[in-house]
DNA sequence: CCGCCAGAGCTTGCATGGTAGAAACGCTAG
DNA sequence: CTAGCGTTTCTACCATGCAAGCTCTGGCGG
């Protein structure tokens, strides 16, 4: 879709819309080719393995920030949607659940009080499907338990104001999560090439 | 500087410098208030304090990435680097030291082969004056000879493969660095409003 | 002497027209 | 039928003019 377009839909003129579509480039959501066009970017597999090593670390750093801070409200609300998330395991309601994990990562780096750490995780999570990846991720069997279970021990670990068993407890969570994608993709392969990148996934 | 100077300035039109301010603004080294003026952003402690903490886990993957890659290339050029870097320090000739330093961390972040990883580290790194900062910390006695060492635990974990070492060396030494600065700062006082957040500088 | 208000002179935001370049289509020649 | 070339049409790019709003200053009234 062209600028002219996208400022027709949106009754403005082509400006802003510029000024969006570099915002986008910027955030690694769309790529411009110079009198070419705008094209929204699919991230490879490569790709997602970046973003998740990346977030991976900047996850950690959040969980030890909140636990570091020890603000009870923030604790407040991670128990609360522990336990939210724990009904919504049980009653295998997939839909509900990821958009628990959703919010639970969301209040977690909130909760960690760094504006950069917030608007850096926001440009990460915004380049790859994060609700799609959990949703397969999920897949897997079991997953949804033991994921529950490592919140619950990330929570702890930010309850007893513990850094280190805090930022452990995450990056195993990533970990775990990473690995649970990977076997998931492996086994639909819905659209894998067999990517050697693929198992970079499953690594470590 | 109006938009209008800078077009001037640049022999252009106005679009083109108003791309180029709006992306500086998302990268966060200036500030555009609408109908005002743009202006260029002096970070806060308060800001600093996150940039370090967020920099540091970045960091602490590059390394973590380079022992994994084990490209030796890339070691070749970090025993380099080092060499020269003791060579300075011997030296006290901090000026080249400074330049070494980033060249190190450049190298490092460079060969983590993540392009995410160096794209969000430099953004980072782009919005803190890194050389006067390095400088200041490097006004702490002894500073130079330990910073060198450190470097070299950080090249000797990722000689030897090992990851967690690397990660660990490389985390240590952002703390150290930290911790130097902080006490410099505090010791000249230079600006420094009896911040509170400059004490956050020095924990941990 | 102090406070307030109006207006001039800035600023950025937005709309629009013309331009250069890339791609796709169709025609023509082999 | 196919390959190559020219033209048309699309794209983003840039320049420029106008509009809206903020700031500062000078003058006026208390």
């Amino acid at each position: 879709m062209s600028e002219s377009a996208l400022a027709s839909v949106f009754g403005t003129s082509r400006t802003p819309i510029r000024e969006a579509l570099k915002q986008l480039e910027i955030e690694g959501l769309v790529k411009i080719i110079p009198r070419v066009g705008t094209f929204v970017t699919e991230p490879s597999w490569q790709e997602i393995v970046e973003l998740s090593q990346v977030s991976e670390m900047l996850s950690a750093l959040a969980a030890r920030l909140v636990a570091q801070r020890g603000d009870d409200e923030v604790l407040a609300v991670l128990e609360r949607n522990l336990s939210q998330s724990r009904e919504a395991a049980e009653a295998q309601d997939v839909q509900r659940y990821v958009g628990l994990v959703r919010e639970f990562h969301d209040v977690m780096v909130r909760g960690a009080n760094n504006a950069k750490l917030l608007s850096h995780y926001q440009i990460l999570m915004n380049q790859f499907p994060y609700t799609r990846l959990v949703f397969a991720s999920l897949q897997q069997p079991d997953r949804l338990a033991t994921s529950v279970d490592e919140h619950q021990a990330i929570t702890r670990a930010i309850a007893a104001r513990d850094v280190d068993a805090a930022e452990l407890a995450m990056r195993s969570h990533s970990n775990q999560s990473r690995r649970a994608l990977a076997a998931s993709v492996l086994a639909t392969s819905e659209l894998s090439p067999a990517d050697s990148t693929l198992k970079s996934l499953a690594q470590q």
